[in-house]
DNA sequence: CGCTACATTGAATCGAGTCAACACGCGTGG
DNA sequence: CCACGCGTGTTGACTCGATTCAATGTAGCG
């Protein structure tokens, strides 16, 4: 594993980060100022209610984005890839996390002032048009999932989130330990391993070890709108 | 009931809205190009995968914004009141709404241009900053509602649906069709109704006809605060 | 007065959570 | 090389909250 800190310039993320609507000279000063950072598996980034002092940009790793009920029950609300930030909302509106930000790999990130991104919001109006872009698809995608879990059994849910994560790994295979996909699509383990075990045995998803392959996205697309 | 269209600079809602942000011209032009609409109880302001023409600024009344299944059911995103705009996000993003939006009682609204809507973005950078802050906004409160869906039972999350409705209604009476309190809680009707029969055996609220009165807010945020 | 829409209550059913036991893979240390 | 333990995955049985279906009550209005 690499620890050297990329540089924004030549980052393999940044043809997926909003930063590659940067100036050569904005680019520049980011990476002047930025500083990379190296999260173990499981580590967190940062906690709900934490005060933001930075802009996370990961370059490398998977994050979970999660809230955390007293029952101990946690509620993934986002997976989060190389190339997408960590933590702009609290900068934007100066109000602290609400939620956990957790390594669900090794996770390489670059951790960016928040004067310097306040900086860049006030210079490049494309950047700042694309972070209002970014926040309106998140409310939007939050606003389906309140939809999804309101409607839609666990089956369906099942479903729709082995699309999306498929999607979001840009991999017909997920691996993502039981729990945490179970925390994603609002369940327990429980009960998702049955719901994976009956799409198994419908032979519309395999499972090998922990990886689980879609074979039949139709099906999981059919199952998914069943109900919405 | 009037009909009158209400001036910009002297609409009630001037205040509580966004376009308090806006110069004296500025405000004089939105004037100018808006076009006043009265909106019956129950009559849909836009729908769902419609295409955005304009923004609407509510003058008066109250709208419901929701999604609904195919299995009929509906869930209540939001209930928006004078003062609050609607369809900005689909403006923004240049996409279609992604949720309804219904009268929920005798309703007037402003309908402004999108274009005057977006000159309007591009000349005030508090404005635009305003709009950022609600959508961030929006983004959260859809946010906590995914993670409430998913921790608390139907008690829980009815006793935060009177809290929030009571902030949102700026009185402790709630005045809303159990169908559509249902559909805001994420239940159905018949459910809603056994919870605030519990909770007005417990004195918590009052039901007088169609009217809940909270008595004991404490109680309230205890009961809801119990899970998440 | 009777109609219609909304509210309420009861009984039956079912999906999903909880609890408990067990299996499997993997690394460590004897 | 095997035994052990730990983390994770899996399965079964039980329980319960919430939905559904059906019936009845009540308010408001033409």
């Amino acid at each position: 594993m690499k620890l050297t800190t990329p540089d924004c310039q030549t980052c393999a993320a940044r043809g997926d980060s909003l930063f590659c609507l940067c100036t050569p000279s904005e680019t520049e000063n980011i990476n002047e100022h930025k500083i990379g950072n190296f999260y173990k598996k499981g580590q967190i980034i940062f906690h709900e209610n934490a005060h933001p002092v930075c802009l996370y940009c990961m370059s490398s790793g998977t994050v979970k984005l999660s809230k955390t009920s007293v029952g101990g029950r946690e509620q993934i609300l986002r997976i989060a890839h190389s190339g997408n930030f960590l933590g702009y909302r609290a900068l934007l509106t100066n109000t602290p996390y609400h939620f956990t930000a957790t390594a669900l790999e090794d996770t390489y990130l670059c951790v960016v002032p928040k004067s310097e991104f306040i900086n860049l919001l006030h210079n490049n109006a494309k950047f700042y048009e694309a972070l209002m872009a970014l926040v309106c698809k998140d409310a939007e995608e939050a606003e389906n999932k309140v939809a999804e879990l309101s409607f839609k059994p666990v089956r369906g849910r099942v479903a729709e989130a082995l699309l999306l994560l498929a999607t979001a790994y840009k991999s017909n295979e997920i691996s993502l330990p039981r729990e945490d996909l179970a925390s994603f699509v609002g369940t327990v383990k429980e009960t998702l391993i049955r719901s994976i075990g009956e799409l198994r045995d419908e032979k519309i998803i395999t499972i090998d070890k922990r990886k689980i392959k879609i074979i039949d996205a139709n099906k999981l697309a059919h199952i998914s709108n069943l109900y919405d």
